[in-house]
DNA sequence: ACCACCTGTCAAGAAGAGTTGACACGTCCC
DNA sequence: GGGACGTGTCAACTCTTCTTGACAGGTGGT
């Protein structure tokens, strides 16, 4: 198995940072902070499509947001419920920066800038 | 003075998360809380294009998380200097569900949900 | 005049996020 | 067998964001 990588690197905090910058994912947060809830319910409380809210429902728990366990109700029927996870960020410059500097991505090392600026 | 509208209200917060939500933006604040710099050299510095550096500038300064300034220089060139603003947000469940509370846009207030279902 | 540097904006294409409807499966009750 | 409820997924479409190249202007120096 690979191992994880759950520090708060660059990827984690951008996959939280656009999991949050979203109306509909705020509302969704809001709503799951109140209480626990399953799809069909909070679908129709927030209303929302069902995919719609699936999709975004597994955006906020690929960010680590929200958690799903699927459980069986008394009847038998198997519900998807859904909690928010207890996170918390502290957005500063030094916050981002620190963030950033775990993302080279693509960005090739500056070799040698020419510098010849006359000025 | 005016009352200005400091707190953390769902469009505002909506507008940072969305403009912190990107890798060059975030790499933009880093560049900028180590030292201030104009458009043209931070567009040398971070490889980015002009316009597309200018786009994500203005999206910050929008967004109140950086400060832009027209300086001339000393053998009169206007430049832009770009500085970061201290800024400071907590993220968590219940700072989101604050702000989604101010989001009413578009969500009608459920007035009776007797519609022709059972239940 | 040219060339260096600075600033900004525009249209248009490429890429990705958001959204919808219809479909699949399951259990329980009449 | 219907219907109610629950789950999930798929292909298409729209929409916003991202990105590029070419253009506009400015100053100062050789």
């Amino acid at each position: 198995m690979p191992e994880e990588d759950t520090s708060s690197t660059g990827e984690q905090l951008l996959k939280v940072l656009s999991a949050l910058s979203n109306p509909h994912r705020m509302r969704i947060i809001a709503a799951l902070a109140v209480e626990r809830n399953y799809v069909s319910r909070l679908a129709r409380e927030t209303g929302m499509s069902r995919p719609l809210l699936h999709m975004h429902l597994q955006r906020l728990e690929a960010a680590g947001l929200v958690t799903g366990s699927l459980e069986l109700s008394d009847d038998g029927k198997a519900m998807k419920f859904f909690d928010v996870a207890p996170f918390i960020y502290e957005l500063t410059p030094q916050t981002i920066a620190a963030a950033a500097e775990t993302l080279r991505q693509g960005r090739q090392e500056a070799h040698s800038e020419l510098e010849g600026r006359g000025q």
